[in-house]
DNA sequence: AGCATTAGTGTACGTCTGATACTTTCTCTC
DNA sequence: GAGAGAAAGTATCAGACGTACACTAATGCT
């Protein structure tokens, strides 16, 4: 409708540049409400939770009046994300590889407290405040170093992009799991489905893994956060090697 | 119901371990055959497309008479996603670096031709006789390696991440797009607005990062899969980069 | 004072998963 | 060779959801 700078309705929504409206009946709702109702109920349903009847009524209005507010669904959900994402931690480090470290553990953090985040799907390239305020976060950290653009950009893509992944897929696993099962157990159980149906003739590998001691009892009193740190850790430690590498490579 | 092996219901669909019923009316249908008209279903209208009454009146069935082959619609789901997978193509190479590559390359394109693949909840670890494959062939590349079991794991599943994390985020970009507008457009028109939008004092990287000419055109004779192409290359040859660390620490 | 403008509502439609209780069609046993 | 019993497939139903459309209600500007 508007155009103050040619910035569509979407991303004013998402800036906080939404200009009260001088004229008609003055809104009783807005939307960092919406938002903010929408997050809360993701936090308590999950992603699936969130409906705009459940939504509205939490806020003691009809689903069509978010429609002045939002737009579409998915509008919203783009909104949540930013929201529920907040601004990222002071990570200062003495060297990349710790700064980069610690940036992957905020956002680790951050998702493992809203798993519902990792599923909202990318409606487009991180465009809201505090993405891009995690962003400046992971350039600065990497501002010393020689890569080019490309390369950070790539860097921070990958370190991101395995964050949300072993977030998500630890999270639909634990879901899966549903009932008191832990970890541990559910791997232990899972090695030996498997040993029974995996042919060693056909998977020699595979058999030799699954009737290898890997997912029979972890010494029971290693807690499920620990193994799921320490397979955390493990990736990323890879990813930061590979960055490495490409760094003193760029270094003459 | 019955118990061949101590082996779960779902467990046995999935490795087609279904006996026939030698009693009552014989089925017109089989788990097969629903899956397969499912595959197809999700081919055409994406994963969510996929629904019950949908798949059975494709099949001239109802929608009830599926619950009677697949359980739910999340065992559906899951063996979808195996059959969709299908088995690994070969990638015999000559060192292990290579044939992870092409493990990479070859799942990637799996994906590329299925992107709702990539959506597909998890339900429990890799179960299904094609994932089952496609481990054994990464885990055969690494044989000659002295990776230990979890770092074999762990660099298999960082690397299967990576793969479904690029094409998920590619493909929901490219919908999010949806009018005719290419990929290097977008990524133009994206730079300039959030150019215009981030504050250069509260993010001075990022404010560098969206006025440089890192999105403007690309020399335009550059279809959009190479670009796709090269982003996928670099974030793994960062990762194969962090294997090759890890493979000549172990080696000493 | 009253009109253009905006906020929020009511209703309706087509869609989905899955529960329950049924009819139909087959094989095995007597 | 005839039913008894078991499994396959159906009919009907309830509760939800997203959102289009046309409506009423409330306000500030002129």
């Amino acid at each position: 409708m508007t155009s103050d700078d040619f910035v569509p309705a979407p991303l004013r929504r998402l800036w906080g540049m939404s200009e009260p409206a001088r004229l008609g009946r003055p809104a009783s709702l807005d939307v960092n409400v919406v938002v903010a109702a929408a997050v809360k109920i993701a936090d308590r349903d999950g992603l699936d939770g969130v409906t705009l009847p459940k939504v509205a009524k939490s806020l003691g209005f009809t689903s069509m009046s978010l429609y002045r507010h939002v737009g579409s669904k998915d509008e919203l959900l783009t909104l949540m994300a930013d929201a529920a994402l907040g601004p990222p931690p002071d990570i200062a480090a003495p060297d990349w590889r710790e700064g980069l470290r610690r940036w992957a553990f905020a956002q680790r953090a951050v998702f493992q407290r809203r798993p519902w985040l990792t599923r909202v799907p990318a409606a487009g390239p991180p465009s809201g405040p505090h993405q891009i305020a995690w962003m400046e976060a992971a350039l600065a950290v990497m501002s010393g170093t020689l890569l080019d653009w490309a390369h950070r950009i790539g860097a921070m893509s990958l370190i991101s992009g395995y964050v949300v992944q072993s977030v998500r897929q630890y999270s639909e696993l634990a879901e899966g799991r549903a009932d008191g099962q832990g970890q541990a157990d559910a791997e232990r159980d899972y090695g030996r489905a498997l040993a029974r149906l995996v042919n060693p003739d056909r998977f020699p590998e595979a058999a030799r893994l699954f009737s290898s001691t890997l997912f029979e009892a972890p010494p029971s009193d290693t807690p499920d956060e620990a193994i799921a740190d320490a397979d955390f850790s493990l990736g990323l430690e890879l990813i930061l090697d590979g960055i490495a590498v490409r760094i003193a490579r760029s270094d003459p």
